[in-house]
DNA sequence: AGCACGATCTGA
DNA sequence: CAGATCGTGCTA
């Protein structure tokens, strides 16, 4: 929850083929722990949610849907799965590439699928950690924060009234 | 072993 | 609004 809303305004960084990529993250899901239905750590603990069973600030990478990873950050200390999904990225460096890597459809960075494929972030980064640098990392420039919007997640219509009803995304102004 | 179903995106 | 597409977790 907390990290959610502190990690907008955060740059995403991605080294990638001698490349460099970034974006400021504009969008955010909390995903809070094994009692939020909506998590996957709702399941308890399984080979998937290992790493959001770890220490934080590290990555979090599954596919959804066959064929769409989703990037989150892990936040909660070992023992407790809690992570942040990241859903929106207003790109900095690197549009070229990630156009490139992304081929179709129009936006770049809008969505958490569009941007793990924009970054070519896969499950291979699954668990790295995010405070070390190469070759995926988040940095904190000091961004003026600006209004931040919240509302209810997307994408989890299966989850307990309580849990899917909460105001647990977050965002800020478009670019 | 088999099955149902996604923390999505695209194009009609 | 339907289809793509496959790993995961549940049931047996």
């Amino acid at each position: 929850m907390i990290v959610a809303r502190e990690l907008l305004g955060k740059i995403v960084v991605r080294t990638w083929n001698e490349h460099l990529l970034s974006g400021v993250i504009s969008e955010t899901e909390a995903y809070l722990g094994e009692t939020d239905t909506a998590s996957h750590a709702s399941r308890g603990r399984t080979p998937r949610t290992q790493t959001m069973y770890g220490p934080p600030g590290r990555a979090y990478v599954y596919l959804v849907y066959g064929m769409f990873n989703m990037f989150n950050v892990v936040t909660e200390p070992e023992g407790v799965a809690s992570a942040v999904l990241i859903r929106g990225l207003q790109p900095l460096q690197g549009h070229e590439v990630m156009r490139e890597l992304r081929k179709s459809g129009k936006g770049l960075t809008d969505g958490p699928g569009k941007l793990c494929q924009a970054l070519a972030i896969d499950r291979t980064l699954n668990g790295i950690d995010l405070t070390a640098g190469q070759p995926l990392w988040i940095e904190d420039r000091n961004i003026k924060p600006g209004p931040i919007y919240s509302g209810p997640r997307i994408g989890i219509d299966y989850a307990g009234d309580h849990d899917r009803l909460a105001e647990r995304r977050f965002w800020i102004e478009k670019g």
